[in-house]
DNA sequence: GTCCAATATTTTGAAGTCAAAGTAGGATGT
DNA sequence: ACATCCTACTTTGACTTCAAAATATTGGAC
């Protein structure tokens, strides 16, 4: 019960640090993981259903990210030559250079967990880790690809 | 760093949960979080900035959770005896009545962690508290009191 | 072949968050 | 007394989330 109220709060604690750190691309976290997303595909593109699956977000909030980060230059929708129903967000070339500055930074500044060694943050890890399973998240998805690492 | 994912994660699943759970009295867990703040107060109620500062949230999102709140009948307004410029929420029979049940409810299903022991929950936030402290957080505020157990 | 159910995306609407600006009242210094 | 600064709350605006409804397309059953 203390640990619910402790995961809130450290949860909202690392997520302004993030974004505080994001703030200098004009990237909220949502709109990071996205992109990364995309930058990590093999052909930097993707249907707009898979994003949200990966990503665990309504299908709604990936129309939404995409369309303002499509307005920016950082991504194209293209339509699927397999499916007429499908919309493919493709990353371009400022997208990925985005992407790779916004990673660099996150890696050098914020990312570590202050006040905990690196032997702490893995077994917190682990024991989150085991609440996932036993919660029902991590099970493999219709790819055959864990949702999330 | 996967450290920082779980805890992401975790905190979406058991918010989700805990929303879940608080359905049928129609709070969000912003709502629930205010009002029990309230049924707590010794007198019922409490100035909107104090809120804030306990709850952790911006005053902005005060406003907006109390209105609709006032707007339900569980929570009153009424101007401080001591302060003409300080608004009291007060919390009203209705109120407290809501809080009970949601509380027992919240008790009796969600608030635990499933897949953890009780110990391994207790460890867990022992090094969470850590790193909020490491943060930063957990310092005493104007009151001389923790803003968060 | 046609109809119907499932799937993919977008739209719309309710809630929440924060930041910044506006208003009102209190407190302080001269 | 008055100017000024600080504090408390609300308003507005941008962004996020989700849920539910609308649209378009696919694919299987008959």
């Amino acid at each position: 019960m203390a640990a619910v109220t402790s995961i809130m709060r450290v949860q909202q604690l690392l997520l302004s640090r993030i974004e505080e750190t994001l703030k200098p691309y004009a990237l909220t976290f949502a709109a990071y993981e996205a992109l990364q997303l995309l930058a990590l595909a093999r052909t930097g593109s993707l249907p707009m259903g898979k994003m949200g699956r990966r990503l665990m977000v309504h299908p709604a909030s990936v129309t939404n990210v995409i369309s303002r980060l499509e307005q920016r230059g950082l991504v194209e929708r293209c339509p699927s030559p397999d499916d007429r129903r499908v919309v493919l967000a493709k990353i371009t070339e400022e997208g990925s250079a985005m992407a790779r500055e916004a990673t660099a930074a996150l890696n050098e500044s914020a990312f570590g967990l202050p006040g905990l060694t690196q032997g702490e943050a893995a077994e917190i890890t682990e024991r989150l880790v085991a609440l996932r399973i036993a919660a029902g998240d991590l099970s493999p998805d219709a790819d055959g690809r864990p949702e999330r690492r």
